[in-house]
DNA sequence: TTGTATGCGTTATCAG
DNA sequence: CTGATAACGCATACAA
C-alpha cells in the first residue's frame, strides 16, 4: 500500500519546518559575488580557479552551511557518489564484516553504500541490481551470491563492478576470490597432522563455488596423505547451524565411525558442536572440529574453534578500493589475503 | 507539442555505455500519446485519469521497460522513497535482525533503505544524520545509539523520525522500547526459581539505557526475593564478549562465590561462558548462565543458552511499519513485544 | 579563468 | 479529467 503523502504544494512555508535549511549553491554563488558554475567548479575540482575566488566561496559554503543535494548532483552530472553493494542477508554475520570494510573505505573517499540483500536467490539478486540501477549507483559491489556471470559481465557494460567469490575477467569488471581450494586444504591438513583418519567433511550449499573449492581442498589433502575419499564420510549442509547439528546427528545415527569433522563455516562447526554436545561426545577429546571463515565468534565458542581465516573485513576494504581504482579510470590491483589456519582449543590428537 | 530538438550539448557518447538505457517518462507519454504530466499522475495515482489514457500509458510503459528515476523525483517531488537508518554497527548480530525486519517492511511498500553505522558515538551518529539529510531520506529510524533526545526532537522537526530503545515524545517522533527492565527482571527470577543466591550480574555499557534497566531489573528481582544486593557482585562489561571473558576471570580472580551468572547481553554470555570454561568450571553444573536478547546463536552455543526474547527482528518490521505510518500522516500504534524468557540448557538448580 | 545558458527527468501549478 | 509550463539544484558545453 503505497501510502500517498500529500505532498504539499510549492508553497515556500511547506517546503521545510526550518525554514532556510536549504542553502543552494545560488546562495552561495551570490555570497561571494561569483557565478554559480565558480562554485560548482571549486567543489568539484572541476578547474582552476583563482584562489581569491576560492577563498570567496569557502567562506560563504562554511557561513550558510551549505550541502550539495545529491539528487540535484546525480541529475545534472550522472554520478550520485553512491556505490551499490549486493550483499546476501544484511544479517550476515560474514558478509557484516565485509560491508563494515566497504563501508570504512568508502566513506574515506565521500562514496557511500547502498545496501540491498540478495538472499542467494538469483532472480532476486536480479531485482535488486536492478533497484540500484534505478538509484543511479554510480558501481556496484556483489558479494558471492548466485547470479550467473553473464547478468555480471553484462552489469559490467553500463557500470563499473566489483565482485567477490569468483574470478572473472571482464572489461568493466573486478572480482576478488579467497582461495577457498587452499583453505580447505589447510585445514583438512591440520586435522591429517594430528593423526586423524577418518574426517568428516560438513558440505556448504550445493553448486555453491565456495563450498565446492572447500570440499576439492578436503579431497586432495585426504588423496595426497594417501588416505581414499570416503562419500560416507561427507555429509550435505547449508552453511547454517542447523544443518550442521543433523549432520552430525545423522552420522552418529548410521553408526559412522570417525574422530574429526571439518565444516565448511563456522556456523555449520557449531551446529555439529552442539551435536556432539548433545550426544555425550566432548570436543576435542572424543572428536576434533575445524571450521571455516574465522567469524569473530569463534574465538569464543566453548572450545574456542579452530578455522581458516578468511578475513571478510580486508576483502570488503578490498573490493571497496577495487571499485574507487574502477572509478578512477584505473585497473585495480588487490588481492585477497591468502586463507590462514587459526589453531584455536577444538582440534586434539587422534585417539587411535 | 515539445518538438523534441536534440540538444546540441552532452554529446551521447559520454552518457551511458548502453546508448538506449535510459527510457524517460517523455518517452512513456508520447508512445501512448498523452502528456507527461498524465503519466505521472497514473504513476503516483495523483489525480483520477480515464481508464482509456491508463491503459495506454501502463502499455507504454510495459512496452519500454520504464523506470521512474528516483533522483528526479526526489528533486521535483521533493521525496525519495528512501528511509535512513541509523544503526549501531552493519556487522552488530543483533540489529541486523531489526535492519533485516526494517528492509523487509520497507520493501512491500516500495521504498528503500539506507543504512548509515554511528558506531555508539553521538558526533558520529550526529555526522551519520547529517549525510541522511543530504541523502535527502524522506525519514529516519534510528536504533538506540547515544544521541540526545534533544537532537532527535530537532530532527523530528525537520522529517519523521522512529527511533528505538528509549521512549520519547514529541510531535513527528515515535519511539518504540522494549522492556529492559522486565526482562533483567525475568532473567534474575529464573536463576532465583533455580535457587541461586548469590548471582553475579555483568553489565552492559555505563550510561546506556539498556544496560540501566537490565540492572535495575536485576536489583528488583533479588529484592524482592529478600537477598541484599551485593556490588561485589556486579562487574562490569561493555557488551562485548571479550568483556564477559574478562569479568569472569575477575571474579574468579578475586575468589567471590557465586553460582549463576547473568550477563546483561548474550555476547557477553559467551564470553562468560568460555572464561569458566577455562577455568574449569562447567556449566551449568558448577555454575548456571542467563544472556540476554536471544540471539539467533543462542542455540547453537555450548551448552545452548538461557536468554531473554528481544525480538530484534520484529522490532525492526514495528519501527519501519510506524514511519510509513508516520509518512501517511497517521499516528503509530506499534507496541514492543512483551519480554519472553527462553529456557535452553544453560542454567541448573543452585548447588548448596 | 569566469560567466551564461541549458538540460538532467519528474512533479506541481494552473489554466482549460 | 487533461495539457502546457515552470520549478527542483546542480553540472557542463560554450562563449567570453
Amino acid at each position: 500500500m503505497k501510502t500517498n503523502v500529500k505532498p504539499a504544494t510549492r508553497s515556500p512555508s511547506t517546503k521545510t519546518a526550518s525554514s532556510s535549511q536549504v542553502v543552494t549553491l545560488d546562495m552561495v554563488a551570490r555570497m561571494a559575488g561569483v557565478s554559480p558554475s565558480t562554485v560548482s567548479r571549486i567543489l568539484n575540482g572541476t578547474a582552476v580557479v583563482s584562489d581569491l575566488k576560492r577563498e570567496a566561496v569557502d567562506k560563504a559554503v562554511a557561513a550558510l552551511g551549505f550541502v550539495p543535494n545529491p539528487m540535484a548532483r546525480a541529475l545534472a552530472g550522472g554520478r550520485t557518489l553512491s556505490i551499490g553493494v549486493l550483499t546476501q542477508a544484511i544479517d550476515s554475520p560474514f558478509y557484516g564484516l565485509s560491508l563494515r570494510g566497504i563501508e570504512h573505505e568508502l566513506d574515506r573517499a565521500g562514496y557511500s553504500a547502498l545496501y540491498v540483500s540478495g538472499h542467494w536467490d538469483a532472480q532476486e539478486e536480479a531485482k535488486c541490481i536492478e533497484v540500484l540501477r534505478s538509484r543511479r549507483v554510480d558501481g556496484i559491489i556483489v558479494l558471492t551470491g548466485r547470479l550467473p556471470d553473464k547478468a555480471l559481465r553484462e552489469c559490467a557494460k553500463t557500470m563499473p563492478v566489483v565482485v567477490t567469490g569468483r574470478t572473472l575477467k571482464a572489461p568493466g569488471l573486478f572480482s576478488l576470490n579467497f582461495d577457498n581450494f587452499e583453505g580447505g586444504r589447510l585445514a583438512t591438513q591440520r586435522l591429517l597432522d594430528l593423526g586423524h583418519r577418518r574426517i568428516v567433511f560438513i558440505t556448504g550449499v550445493a553448486n555453491h563455488a565456495d563450498a565446492n573449492e572447500r570440499l576439492r581442498g578436503y579431497r586432495v589433502a585426504l588423496e595426497s596423505a594417501g588416505i581414499a575419499y570416503d562419500p560416507d564420510l561427507v555429509v550435505k549442509g547449508d552453511f547454517h547451524e542447523s544443518s550442521g547439528l543433523a549432520a552430525v546427528n545423522q552420522l552418529l545415527a548410521s553408526k559412522q565411525k570417525f574422530t574429526a569433522i571439518f565444516a565448511a563455516n563456522d556456523q555449520m562447526a557449531m551446529g555439529a558442536a552442539l551435536g556432539l554436545y548433545r550426544n555425550g561426545l566432548a570436543v576435542p577429546r572424543d572428536v576434533s572440529l575445524i571450521g571455516f571463515d574465522d567469524l569473530p565468534m569463534a574465538m569464543y565458542t566453548v572450545p574456542p574453534l579452530s578455522s581458516i581465516h578468511e578475513s571478510a573485513y580486508e576483502q570488503g576494504c578490498l573490493a571497496a578500493s577495487a571499485m574507487l581504482q574502477l572509478l578512477a579510470g584505473q585497473q585495480p590491483d588487490g588481492q585477497v589475503p591468502a586463507p590462514r589456519l587459526v589453531v584455536r582449543e577444538s582440534c586434539g590428537p587422534a585417539i587411535i
